[in-house]
DNA sequence: ATAAGGCTTCCTGTTACGGGAAGGTCAAGG
DNA sequence: CCTTGACCTTCCCGTAACAGGAAGCCTTAT
């Protein structure tokens, strides 16, 4: 298989895969003129990336998954680990997100929104309830 | 005001203040030593992004802002639209890190976490069945 | 022979800074 | 006067995970 049916298949552009090899995640062999070789086990790694970053995953903890996924004698303990941690960022992320989209959400309620000056959304940014006119 | 005083006044590095003047966030003046001499209105505009950036809004969206701030005569209906524009950006990243978690939360329960290898986060990340969603 | 499309490598750009080197400046102390 | 140490300056590299695009080779079809 050429880069171009396997990018088709793992649903990643072309550039993605070459960049996956580059840092050593896959390891493609080579047609005699040059082209990448794909096999099977290529493609299986492919999905697995590409579900794993689906969810969230950095490169670095995509490697170990691969690693401990590769290893018939790991114990689950060690993919929970990693999964377990990163669930707890995604969490933190999505309660700094839930902060933000409040003030967000009162900041933008409470502007007109119209062709007047006044903008408590300036406002609310400056402080106080500091307008620059004001201040 | 030294550079070091205003960061501290603003809650941000030096690093960060030099990063916006050197992008044209701020323009403060110069000392004949060549210091950085910060006036309060270059301490309000670092308030103001720090604030702006806090919740999530690019550099880009924070030259915006700033203009908006500085000009007399905006309109608030221009503010409204950039904040109800980022608004919506924040709402879908949580929405899409609310899907991550669903499905990490699930894998992580379905694992034993001991010393066995079988391991239903590996075998969902290989797509051999287990609660995936699509997409 | 030529054109189209796929493949290759290489280089740059992205976001918003952080780390650190090399060196100038300033206030205090001996 | 000299030193020490805390500031300050510019400059350059590194980050995460690729995307865009140039220059050029390979393959297939006409």
């Amino acid at each position: 298989m050429n880069i171009g049916e396997v990018a088709d298949r793992a649903g990643m552009p072309a550039k993605t895969i070459r960049y996956y090899e580059e840092i050593g995640l896959i390891t493609p062999a080579r047609d005699t003129n040059g082209y990448r070789a794909f096999r099977e086990r290529d493609m299986h790694k492919l999905i697995f990336l590409g579900r794993a970053r689906a969810l969230g995953f950095t490169i670095e903890d995509c490697r170990n998954l691969l690693a401990l996924w590769e290893d018939q004698d790991r114990a689950s303990s060690d993919v929970k680990v990693i999964a377990k941690e990163h669930l707890a960022k995604v969490e933190a992320k999505i309660s700094d997100l839930k902060a933000m989209r409040d003030t967000l959400r009162g900041l933008v309620r409470s502007c007109a929104g119209d062709n007047r000056p006044d903008c408590p959304i300036l406002a609310g940014l400056a402080g106080q309830g500091g307008d620059r006119r004001s201040g």
